[in-house]
DNA sequence: TTGCTCCTCACGTCACGTGAGGTGGC
DNA sequence: TTGCTCCTCACGTCACGTGAGGTGGC
């Protein structure tokens, strides 16, 4: 029988820790002197001890551990407990996978005296709806033309309430500057049933955009030319994380860009990913 | 310009965790309304509030992200940082690896319907001072003789309180019953300096044992018999862990074994391991 | 008798989540 | 005027680590 710092230096744990767990009822000790309140420990305990530590090992709570303990564990359960702890081990461990190879991406970079591109971030976006017009453009002067014309007639139909920020998505799979397949529109804050004409026939429709679960996403401050920079910082965050671009990249203005002062535009680009193993999450 | 509540839509952050990094310092925005406390927020601090998150990602801390960004990062501090981050990410990929192999070997017992061995752990093992005696012995007769002799004998030269626990060490790198090269003696609790003088002009000796990184142990309680199926649980944890038997294997008596009850014995089997990769940790 | 070991609080950790209770702006 | 949004506390999380302050046992 010991007393609870041998018992704790047999195990190598700490006396702390044994408190801890006599205290949760995880392992309450063999004896407890009632006088003095020494908690006393013997051999045997060191199995019951191990087994807890094992539990502890694969991720379970002490919470889960103790029911499990005491539960009598009806073997379904512990194998749901079981498959539920592999699919977390498994994220946990892509997630430290990403990490490291961020980390050591950064490393590179800095040896090599390159630029940072640390603000690129990947994340899960959500569906929303837009009100927008899908179109061909063979210019840049011609795709500002349309937002001019959106920024314009929109907010005559729609509540200013209600609109949201202006955005772009393009469709084009490559990039050919002269033929961009590029859709303009708004973000919508709450359901709206309209449909806006504009010049020569077109049309701004409502229409709903799917969420997409991995999308990287930088802020670009300045010139359209700026952009190729960007670009290049998400192209090399999302190598470096073994992701590969996926569907159409989309622009959102953060502010209601003033088209005589493009230059002056603060855009988040987004590009959405999937991972190069698997095609879902 | 924006509310907290539209930024942090804008930024799919919480409200919470904005004026968390407000009240740290790490993103303080861009206006506060003295008299309401409102917080007011512009677009470019999107992309400062992304380096913040990216940072986090790499998993540096709030305190390091904040000394980071307003301490004007002396390059080589940033370098040594990543450095080791690196190495921690490392360290936690490689748990997060053995923890899923574990539970996935877990399941895989537990569907073929076989008992638990749940209770081994592999921890490391500081050395410790020895005071034993080694020699070959043809039968576990012989082993119980010479335990029997070591627990009359050395008592009598060392002090009780400098004497701990009863181990053996089995050198033999193989298994044969009828030959087993094996070490007796007991852990010292303090520096002692003797040579204790057995039968047939044998000595036990002190030595010391070095530590080991990682040490795979298991509690048996009942006879010798009993032996083989925590040999067996053992083996198949490191098995399903990655790692590979090294070095001898050692028996801890927990408790003062009488040689006339050995079948009554609680001994802890611990198993020196390497990983299958790489020789050191 | 002097150390040594044990005891019970109780705060700290880390990055926020989650109410509670109250107030300004359209 | 009614919601809506914002504000500031302040507690909870998880598994202990780390003192503080005090007492029993050899």
């Amino acid at each position: 029988v010991f007393r609870i710092g041998e018992f704790s230096r047999l195990a190598r744990v700490s006396c702390r820790l044994l408190r801890h767990y006599d205290a949760l009822g995880l392992l309450p000790p063999h004896t407890v002197d009632e006088q003095t309140g020494y908690r006393y420990y013997v051999a045997s305990q060191l199995s019951d001890l191990h087994r807890i530590l094992a539990l502890k090992d694969l991720g379970l709570s002490l919470e889960q551990i103790g029911d499990l303990l005491d539960g009598g564990l009806p073997e379904d359960e512990l194998r749901g407990m079981l498959l539920l702890e592999r699919a977390k081990a498994e994220r946990e461990l892509a997630v430290q996978a990403a990490r490291l190879t961020q980390i050591e991406s950064r490393i590179a970079r800095l040896d090599a005296g390159e630029a940072d591109d640390g603000d690129v971030v990947v994340r899960a976006e959500p569906g929303f709806v837009l009100l927008s017009v899908r179109q061909c453009v063979t210019s840049f002067d011609e795709a500002r033309g349309l937002i001019a014309e959106l920024l314009e007639v929109v907010p005559r139909r729609v509540s200013k309430a209600a609109l949201g920020q202006l955005v772009a998505l393009v469709h084009s799979p490559e990039f050919e500057p002269d033929d961009i397949d590029v859709e303009l529109g708004f973000v919508l804050n709450r359901a709206v049933d309209v449909t806006v004409e504009l010049e020569r026939g077109r049309e701004a429709r409502v229409r709903h955009v799917d969420p997409v679960p991995r999308m990287a996403v930088c802020v670009r401050k300045g010139p359209p030319e700026q952009a190729h920079a960007t670009t290049g910082a998400i192209a090399r965050h999302i190598e470096a994380r073994g992701l590969r671009l996926a569907g159409p990249n989309r622009e959102l203005f953060l502010q209601p860009p003033r088209p005589d002062r493009m230059h002056d535009v603060v855009v988040e680009m987004q590009f959405p990913c999937v991972d190069e193993n698997r095609a879902t999450v």
